[in-house]
RNA sequence: GGGAUUGUGGUCUAGCUUGGUAUGAUUCUGCGUUUGGGUCGCAGAGGUCGAGUGUUCGAAUCACUCCAAUCCCA
């Protein structure tokens, strides 16, 4: 009865499966009617807000102003910078027509914005007053994925947001993509309550075109990690193709170092994945769209009466502190109902309110993350909602944190690397310096380095694969 | 990139082998009943059977092409 309402595999037996109906049956998102596109429903978006306007905050405070590009960047331009249109061409979305007419140069749907951003960078950039140049542009990408789509995770379009930079030292521009990661970082941790590793990527997982990425990485529940975002130091890879240069003090024309970064949509399926159970999502209480539900419970017209002003006047109060609180009031679902449909939604925390709790002046108090069930006085109920709220982010984010520290491995041979991959660890192990053996890892066993983190130096041990003089002791993973 | 599976009212589905005008549940609307972990009754609404082409007197059913989705492996 009515089983097929909610999640109807477990986490842990079938983690893709239960990963899509949680996205759908959750109404976060839809699929659209063409392949690889979603569409992003008010639950969804809402939570996309909640990260935009964290980070718009923070990177207000940085200086940083946000701006807004075409969607369509000429052929002519995407393939100034070689490496950059040979990496992103396969997957492009191409105009080729406009009405009945073939268009001259064909347009590509912005797969990134790096190509179109510089030219008008070179346009705005005459002098060292301009300098440094840190715009923002909230957007959607377009690259075209024919399989393996997943929602947030792999679609062919995708919201994010792309911050492009012009430095006159690069010295400035260095410290541009660290500081932005380290917002990144604080972003997820403080909204999402997922722990990230920092670093940087390998040679071979870089951005195209950049001259180093760095990276956070989060691991996930079966076993595979997410880039949850991107940080790129681009040189002067692409200032000299497209000739942002600037009159220097001394009046000399230099060539501006310059930065790209950027977070998606993807870090919503990190969430879900990362928080979410066999009942449905958990969210975390910063971007949940509702806090708090308060569920009525009623027999007769009387107590109906009592317990809705008992709920409204709560509901009142918690609106009047800002925390966002929804009364389901509805008529023609039972409260059994409303339990189930607002765990599946994820709402981090339910009242219920009824005349047992009336007569003793208690209201009872749910938490989603760990079920916790509780009563307390109704005059203090608010007061706790909000230090709940706090604590409840934080639980959520150490036992996240504990998880992580758990399946992180150190070790030293192949063959454990092997037997600890497939067991969804994520491993610590030395490697030398020639690609190739990156490589080879990559192709006999689906992982490969997934960050670089700073100070894991190690020249001490013997390359997990060749065995020769370790360079670096790297995160290793498969990957989203 | 390779493989497997699937598509029938909003949702889940029976029917397909053996071609004859689509079954049930749920949802939705109305009325009543009920409400502390997925209430119940009565009445009503809702389907170009993913799309196209072919075979046929006749196609959800057979054949081919396309579109979309899911899972597994690289």
């Amino acid at each position: 009865m009515g089983k097929e309402i909610g999640i109807t595999v477990k986490k842990s037996e079938d983690f893709s499966e239960w990963y899509t109906q949680l996205v759908v049956k959750a109404e976060l998102a839809d699929y659209a009617p063409v392949k690889g596109l979603i569409v992003l429903r008010p639950d969804g978006y809402s939570i996309w807000e909640s990260i935009k306007s964290s980070l718009d905050e923070k990177l207000s405070h940085t200086g940083h102003r946000n701006g807004f590009l075409p969607v369509l960047i000429p052929e002519s331009l995407l393939g100034k910078e070689k490496d950059h249109f040979t990496g992103f061409n396969p997957e492009v979305f191409w105009v080729t027509r406009s009405g009945d007419g073939e268009l001259g140069d064909k347009l590509a749907l912005r797969p990134t914005s790096e190509t179109l951003a510089y030219t008008m960078y070179a346009k705005w950039i005459r002098s060292w007053r301009d300098l440094p140049l840190k715009i923002n542009f909230w957007n959607s990408a377009l690259r075209a994925e024919i399989k393996a789509t997943k929602p947030f995770l792999r679609t062919s379009e995708f919201l994010w947001q792309e911050g492009h930079t012009a430095h006159a030292e690069r010295d400035e521009a260095e410290k541009e993509v660290i500081d932005i990661l380290e917002i990144y970082k604080k972003t997820v941790e403080n909204e999402l309550a997922i722990p990230v590793i920092t670093g940087k990527k390998s040679e071979k997982e870089k951005f195209v075109g950049a001259v180093y990425t760095l990276t956070m990485e989060s691991l996930m529940p079966d076993g595979k990690a997410l880039q949850m975002g991107t940080t790129h130091f681009l040189g002067q890879n692409f200032s000299k193709p497209f000739e942002v240069k600037y009159a220097d003090k001394n009046n000399v024309e230099n060539f501006v170092w310059q930065t790209s970064w950027g977070v998606s949509w993807r870090l919503i399926g990190g969430m879900i994945m990362v928080h979410g159970d066999d009942k449905g999502l958990v969210l975390p209480p910063r971007v949940a769209p509702i806090q708090v539900v308060i569920i009525p419970i009623y027999r007769s017209n009387e107590e109906k009466n009592m317990v809705l002003e008992k709920s409204r006047e709560i509901k009142q109060e918690l609106d009047n502190r800002k925390i966002r609180a929804h009364l389901d009031d509805r008529d023609q679902v039972t409260p059994g109902f409303k339990f189930n449909d607002w765990e599946m939604k994820g709402v981090p925390i339910r009242i219920e309110l009824g005349p047992k709790d009336l007569e003793h002046d208690k209201v009872v108090f749910v938490r989603r993350h760990n079920q916790l069930k509780q009563e307390y006085p109704i005059n203090i109920v608010v007061e706790i909602i909000i230090k709940e709220l706090e604590k409840i982010h934080n639980d959520m984010f150490s036992d996240a944190q504990k998880i992580l520290d758990e399946r992180t491995v150190t070790l030293e041979t192949y063959d454990d690397f092997k037997s600890e991959l497939d067991k969804g660890m994520l491993i610590k192990a030395p490697i030398c310096d020639n690609p190739s053996c990156e490589e080879k890892i990559k192709e006999e066993t689906g992982a490969d380095i997934r960050v670089i983190p700073d100070g894991c130096d190690d020249d001490d041990s013997k390359c997990i694969y060749c065995g020769d003089q370790s360079k670096i002791r790297p995160l290793f993973a498969r990957g989203y």
